[in-house]
DNA sequence: TGACAAACAAGAGTTGCTCCTATCTAATAG
DNA sequence: CTATTAGATAGGAGCAACTCTTGTTTGTCA
């Protein structure tokens, strides 16, 4: 919350509703799924606020917008540096973490040109529980 | 176009059509992006055929469906192991190629419970044209 | 406590697919 | 070479997931 004032942010009670029940959650949302769950306790919150708030997050760094081939935005509340396994049949993300990937160097090229602000190592393939 | 065929596909010339664009280009399209670079030679053919086409292509594995933050779906025609940075600010996705990247190892325990199909490394950041 | 900028709810609008139906065509059989 | 038929196409309707607009409410600072 104090990462909400020094944005110049207003500290509302949907935003910390929000953010509540977004560390809570240890999956990765999406904005209609964090709707429909702080709606529960929050009764005449709209969606776009709920929407609004998750890209607001996002943009001061609290939350992370995910890449995904689905046609959903998913959320993700974890920050902290990690990895991504992608299904290609159920598209389910799911986390993973490895020290070897933590410390991958950014190629020499790449640093000189652009500035770097995360990295991820993104798996593709197929789940167990789709294999049946 | 064996590859349609070992796939029992027919070879059409939408499909023909479609498929050399793809090759032409060295960007990542989006659906409507093809469709409006199609329709120049093609002008009847409609956007629901460049759309299937594009996602059966996907699944018969000549061109890719990358991550993306975005709404909208991007297709990637180079299916060679390659890599990503994604600027957070113009939405551009920039390919860029690195040996100790290709050469990652899969965790162990990813390996025991997940058939992986493909690996990516995604840098996020800032790109030249957006720092100024 | 009054003024003002920021945030909110509700609903309309937009984008980007995805599905449906009637028509058409490529490939196989005759 | 023609008939058959499974698969493909065009065009348009339908739908999901945002995104914008408008009028109202709420924090914050003077």
């Amino acid at each position: 919350m104090k990462r909400c004032k020094h944005n110049n942010l207003k500290v509302t009670p949907q935003r910390i509703a929000i953010y509540k029940k977004l560390i809570e959650l240890k999956n990765h949302p999406s904005a209609d799924a964090m709707f429909q769950t702080v709606r529960r306790d929050f009764p005449n919150i709209s969606f776009d606020t709920v929407n609004r708030t998750l890209l607001t997050f996002s943009e001061i760094g609290i939350v992370d917008v995910i890449e995904g081939h689905g046609r959903q935005r998913r959320f993700d509340p974890d920050i902290s540096c990690h990895h991504h396994f992608h299904c290609v049949k159920c598209k389910e993300i799911i986390d993973f973490y490895s020290a070897e990937y933590d410390n991958l160097e950014i190629p020499e090229n790449i640093k000189k040109k652009f500035t770097v602000l995360s990295k991820r190592v993104v798996l593709n393939g197929i789940c167990d529980k789709c294999t049946e």
